[in-house]
DNA sequence: GAAACCACCTGTTTG
DNA sequence: CCAAACAGGTGGTTT
């Protein structure tokens, strides 16, 4: 597996760091040193060409000719100082353990000052780089030098990074290249009845009767709905409509949906409806879920609420705010989950059907036995399944017909 | 949202249907009749443009006028038999409600007989034909159109779909239309422990030693690896190794990831590798994880095990095989997961990197004020850093350098 | 004070 | 049988 990869093993060397602030100190994060190698020296996917090293852009044109990284310099003591001009003021920035250390600092102070723009960086982009700026709107400018320096900017960052990216939008899928466009039809968060044993998911009315079949014609057979998750995995749902409680829910299925993916209250399931747009026209649905953030255990809000500009909830502000800013952050997730969807190249796959239920699909001519046919239909000669009564039951019959 | 698509409204028809067996019982799929909508109709996504219908190949040729579909007819008392020919006879599938029920299965009982050739199919193909065709060969012809005729088939094929859907190495990734490789580095199922209140997962040390950076030395400073989980997300986690038991374990930041994925015991994480191809040449560590089904709660085996030819779980050959049979089913899942990983495109992130800690990463020059600085080195005067020792502790020290 | 984290310890399994 | 590896655990410390 290893082999293909044309990767230098364990050339290890101090240059080959990386800044990594954490938990609100700053730590110098180093590549292992090559003369220092234990018994552990045969990994690979290490040294200059692994994943661990950041790299350099090469548009440096420091007039200190010991870096090649900008606001960065080689500290007497051997270590390498950060600093940036700001409003006509030269700031320091710290003094880490490695070059690239300092060039990523620069390189986080820089984009602030410069109000979003990467232009002037020493490391190559990452694909984070929107959230780092989006996670700077929030900042002022002496509050992002501030967490710089007293370390906690990175860990902030990345913590920013997490509960920002990919928003439920940008759904996967790596089968097919051609697009799809898919709208969300809307979504629910679950409540612990939709979670627990009760085994069903109550839709709310007015997605129910814009998006889904209408099931409360008594003339309406049993409805199934079919779903993909993000997976490509198919799920079925019998989708019927509760006279008694006004309801409309999925039944049948949910229950294992719901253990299969472990949500849970609070977690929420959003439907969409997504149509390839490479020439097959196909239409699917797709059934897919956020899970609440256990790792902040705020309320999460009622899914769809604020948008606008983002508390930030990882305590920064809090000398300056207060509290209460936490649960904006929170939102705000979701806010961003909830805007246009379109062009997102993936692989769905759904046809949501209804059916009829029909105990026996016929009969006959097979050299296998035929398995049992209906049990529900023996305690229901009304036509009540699952609670739902099925009207015409004119066409509820057996049927065989010989080879 | 719903504006932009082009979908006719809720024009239902009865012969907007299609097949759909589910729990053991062929049931009908049948659109609603428009002609019975109750106060639901107004939904949109239904009726014929809806993803609930399925839709003819139109290559029929079929002799009987009242369908286009193959096998198909139009039975007197309305409904649909369907029926193909096999070994010289006549097989009968059984009736149907809608003409694409009987369509249905019809192309389910011609793929088989056609050893997975899907070319007489009557409904045009779907994303799960692959899935259908691999299902089919864990059973002979006869046991095939029993399960037609039983009404089981669509059900068990559902359930094999599902569970064989989006083997992990079609890690999706939407944002990045480039193509990214990846490998996978190793995977663990996860112990009680490594989920438990340790908050540690112990990484085997074979591939610990493989694949990340030597921590043993003692001159190792404290090592921090970063990974994307496949949403983008940012993980880091200490690694570290633990003398006295000489095991390899990631320490801080693994109950965090813990906790959010909801990872239980028998989940598996599994460590990808990643290299993206479109020019920009960044490499990036990955980690996912593979839920342990807890639809199915057998064991799940050992990751790696079985490969070959699957057993099937369904149930369906019980009668012939007896158990024994959804163990090797389990672990084909695994064995999937297994093998070469390349060439899917997608988005990955990573830098993994270790770092030295750094009690105060510069100071000075700042208009709020920088917070504590070293505590943990009051205690550590030797250079014992969490418990590890730094070797070139010379450059230990706090800087300050004004502006 | 609780949760997370730290380094270390121990008993069992296994090649 | 031994020793490595590791699942499972402890007490102390940090946050």
């Amino acid at each position: 597996m290893e082999t293909s990869l044309r990767l230098s093993l364990c050339e290890h060397e101090n240059r080959d760091c990386t800044l990594c602030y954490s938990a609100g100190k700053i730590r110098m994060t180093t590549a292992v040193p090559a003369a220092r190698e234990g018994p552990d020296s045969s990994c690979i996917f290490w040294g200059r060409a692994s994943p661990f090293v950041a790299a350099a852009t090469g548009t440096s044109n420091n007039p200190n000719p010991s870096t090649p990284y900008r606001g960065v310099m080689l500290l007497p003591d051997g270590h390498w100082g950060a600093q940036i001009y700001a409003r006509g003021h030269r700031v320091w920035l710290g003094s880490f353990e490695s070059e690239s250390a300092a060039a990523g600092a620069f390189d986080s102070a820089a984009v602030k000052l410069h109000h979003g723009d990467y232009s002037h960086r020493n490391l190559t982009a990452t694909r984070h780089d929107d959230h780092e700026r989006r996670f700077q709107e929030t900042f002022s400018i002496d509050d992002v030098l501030d967490m710089i320096r007293d370390g906690s900017y990175r860990s902030r960052l990345e913590e920013y990074t997490r509960l920002h990216a990919a928003p439920i939008r940008d759904l996967p899928h790596a089968r097919t290249s051609g697009n799809v466009t898919f709208l969300e039809m809307f979504v629910k968060e679950l409540t612990p009845s939709d979670v627990g044993k009760l085994n069903r998911l109550v839709i709310p009315k007015k997605h129910a009767t814009l998006y889904f079949p209408p099931v409360v014609a008594e003339t309406v057979d049993e409805v199934r709905v079919e779903f993909v998750d993000r997976e490509d995995r198919p799920w079925t749902f019998r989708y019927c409509y509760w006279k008694s409680s006004q309801s409309y829910v999925f039944t049948k299925g949910w229950n294992k949906f719901v253990k299969e993916k472990r949500l849970q209250a609070k977690d929420t399931v959003a439907f969409y409806r997504c149509e390839e747009s490479d020439g097959h026209r196909r239409t699917y649905c797709l059934i897919d879920i956020i899970r609440h953030n256990s790792g902040g255990d705020r309320s999460g809000g009622s899914s769809r609420s604020t948008s606008g500009v983002i508390g930030l909830g990882l305590g920064f502000k809090r000398k300056k705010m207060e509290n209460g800013d936490e649960e904006d952050h929170r939102s705000c997730g979701f806010s961003r989950r909830k805007s246009g969807a379109m062009g997102v190249s993936q692989d769905l796959s759904l046809e949501r059907v209804t059916e009829k239920k029909d105990d026996e699909g016929g009969v006959v001519t097979g050299s296998a036995a035929p398995r049992k046919s209906s049990e529900t239909q023996d305690k229901n000669k009304g036509l009540k399944l699952f609670g739902v009564w099925i009207a015409d039951e004119n066409d509820r019959r057996g049927k065989n017909v010989g080879t």
